[in-house]
DNA sequence: AGAATAGGTCAATATGGTTGACGCATCCGC
DNA sequence: GCGGATGCGTCAACCATATTGACCTATTCT
């Protein structure tokens, strides 16, 4: 049993006093009240649509990879793709996203947004960009750094190299082109 | 339709770098990525005894404010009490949760733990402040603060008071107590 | 040729959320 | 003290999103 007034199972006497556990549960809350508040932007919007969360995650993850295959998507999402395919299937219905055919592996199929699913996924973006943005204006550059620091140290390092390259991606498009 | 070669609706030519497109969308993606993995850490453990997420986050606050009312914990989970009522019955049923009437006012049911449902959170706890401060540790003390500055932003100013509150608590507690 | 891979589909089931309508006990203001 | 408001519980129907397991086709790799 957890006695709250004794140290942290696990950690030392000599740990650093942010490693004690009224600073672990405030990160904690935090990261869970900022993750709610911050996909909380977009369900009106998504409820105008008829549409929900699972298939926000859709968009914005093809709007990000452009021309990713299905098995990417499901590596990304981390869910089975029984569970995509009904999210899929729905988005492709509202020609909101189109599949073409992969060219060096025809059997991939490349998920990218039509018109239409580029505007629905921009309309999104804003929604949760406002909030992030002003967020990060509140705490500053420097406090920005930090917010991703710990995220990375959250993300299995087996996993980090997708979601960095996710980041590469949208660098070199905004840097270059 | 967003153009990602543009400069980011809604933002002005003099906003600063890090609130530019790429800033804004690791931030989303990190988020989105930290939090996934910091819950799954206790996956396990409540699959071995037969729950799920929205027990661990009823315990997780129950074991923070002990003695809160129904509507307390209503507001803190932002979901319908009809919802919550299934959780607690089940938590109460195998003995993890504890209702007291209240004092002040007897309409008020205080929830707490019962021994055995202290010990299972101690376990759920552990099993996440692990993930939480391994990146607090691979961060370090500075990023910790900057995390906790951006994700207070994306909390709504009028909700913040509930989330100090938590944290104001638990501080009194590794002090004084 | 045969195994492995990418993708799709059918079916059953679980979790956790919703709205709506009630009922009961208790508290508060007049 | 009465009447409305509040705190909590509950029944019912429904919805969104996830799961496991089985099986299929097309394609690629060895």
């Amino acid at each position: 049993m957890v006695d709250a007034s004794a140290p942290a199972l696990g950690t030392s006497r000599a740990s650093p006093l942010f490693l004690r556990e009224p600073e672990i549960r405030r990160g904690i809350e935090l990261l869970y009240f900022g993750y709610t508040n911050m996909i909380r932007g977009a369900d009106a919007i998504l409820e105008s649509r008829g549409l929900g969360r699972a298939h926000h995650r859709a968009l914005y993850f093809i709007a990000r990879q452009p021309g990713l295959a299905v098995s990417d998507l499901l590596r990304l999402l981390a869910i089975t793709k029984q569970s995509l395919s009904r999210v899929l299937a729905d988005l492709m219905s509202r020609g909101l996203v189109a599949q073409q055919v992969g060219t060096h592996d025809r059997r991939q199929r490349l998920l990218s947004l039509t018109e239409a699913g580029a505007e629905l996924e921009g309309l999104l973006f804003d929604a949760v960009r406002e909030r992030m943005a002003s967020a990060y204006a509140q705490a500053g550059q420097q406090a920005v750094g930090g917010f991703w620091a710990v995220l990375v140290g959250l993300i299995p390092p087996q996993d980090r190299p997708m979601v960095e390259e996710l980041d590469r991606r949208s660098r070199a498009t905004f840097a270059g082109g």
